[in-house]
DNA sequence: ATGCATAATTATTAATTCAAATCCTTCGCC
DNA sequence: GGCGAAGGATTTGAATTAATAATTATGCAT
């Protein structure tokens, strides 16, 4: 995981990249091999030819090594000595528990939120999860919308150690695109789940909400386990 | 947090390092960097001179650099776009953050621990334990052993994502000494409340277990806080 | 023919060089 | 006397170049 704190200065959507430079030219490089590896351009266990990608980057190995450091260290890549560096496999294993741990995080924020989120913010997130019930038919709005609410309930719970892990874990989840997507008939579980979770926060029942969230992320895992 | 699954190969014991490299040189400018930042040396706030601790260590900047990207990603310094890297300031609300999720992730664990491990696992843990009892009076080694201790138990609990995140936490968690050390008084406590959880374990009561631990770091926060 | 050893090639890692940006100091103007 | 701007110095960030280690291929010996 990559427990940093705020550095980056929230990507400026705008193409105001050439007069003054928001980030650094690895961090740049990092979330580009961050979308080739969620996108299964370089999919787990392949090996990550530095000069390679250099070259089709247009730039030179140096930002590149640097910006693997960092994706190595989310766990994204896994470096060999002398080796270079490899997209990391998961395993089942380390699907399960990763998943466990997101429940287990997950669900403290929102027994935290239930608690001490002002009420603007609970408007805010009911909101989001209106949206959702929106789009249970198109998968990809679903996903992304789903993704959002979880980012936000994170912010909310307001300990940026925790959002920080979480996403980083959600990062390493991404890995496996065939297991960490839901079936077909969990869409609509996942949503009822989404509703109850999204009820006890309303009505501030800490630990309704937190023992709601966990069974969520459990229902989740089973789905995703094959056996 | 820095998510890296067990890239280090165990760093062989034995003077072994001309012939054959175990390990990268950044990533043994890395432990050093560490050190220096637990031991005081560059201290929170405090800029990080490439230049000076490149000439210092006898190496080139670029090892130095990547040394500094890894321990961003665990947390212990921040890089400023064009600034440079500062050793990381834990705010008073980022400390009880911090410890708050290590109580819940090694809570977990303690659970887990009692429900799954095996006795002689769990034999060898209660080792650790009576080592430590006996090692009530020796602040250091008492600290040392304890700090032993719960890397065991996340060990033997078995999922070393979670290890991962707790072993980044503790290490942030060293930035501020002063805060994460306990107090004159809460050495007896935390070890009765060590003593309580040891035996839920043997017990076999999972849900006694993690409650325990919890408890056990609720309190070591209360003690740490000053107001 | 097979296995081991040695040499050559390939690729990673480290160092040096170069460019760009930020910060600080100084000089000028209000 | 104070505020603002411009220029120089320092330092980060990127590219290039050199060196080191690993792998593969080839040749020789058994």
């Amino acid at each position: 995981m990559a427990l940093l704190p705020p550095n980056v200065p929230a990507s400026a959507s705008l193409a105001d990249r050439p007069p003054l430079t928001p980030r650094a030219l690895y961090q740049d490089v990092a979330e580009r091999l961050r979308q080739q590896i969620f996108s299964r351009e370089l999919e787990p266990g392949a090996w990550i030819d530095e000069q390679k990608l250099a070259l089709q980057y247009g730039i030179s190995r140096t930002p590149l090594r640097e910006a693997l450091k960092v994706l190595a260290a989310e766990g994204l890549v896994t470096m060999k000595v002398r080796r270079g560096a490899y997209v990391t496999e998961m395993s089942h294993t380390d699907v399960a528990q990763v998943y466990h741990l997101m429940g287990l995080l997950e669900a403290d924020a929102a027994g935290q939120v239930a608690a001490l989120a002002a009420d603007a913010q609970i408007a805010a997130l009911q909101a989001l999860h209106d949206r959702l019930e929106a789009e249970v038919a198109q998968r990809d709005a679903f996903f992304a919308t789903n993704e959002e609410f979880h980012l936000q309930l994170l912010a909310v719970a307001g300990n940026r150690w925790r959002a920080q892990i979480v996403q980083d874990l959600r990062k390493v989840m991404k890995l496996n695109r065939h297991l960490s997507l839901f079936r077909q008939g969990r869409v609509a579980e996942s949503l009822a789940e989404h509703r109850a979770v999204m009820a006890a926060i309303q009505a501030r029942d800490a630990a309704l909400a937190a023992r709601l969230m966990r069974a969520h992320f459990d229902n989740g895992l089973a789905a995703a386990t094959p056996a």
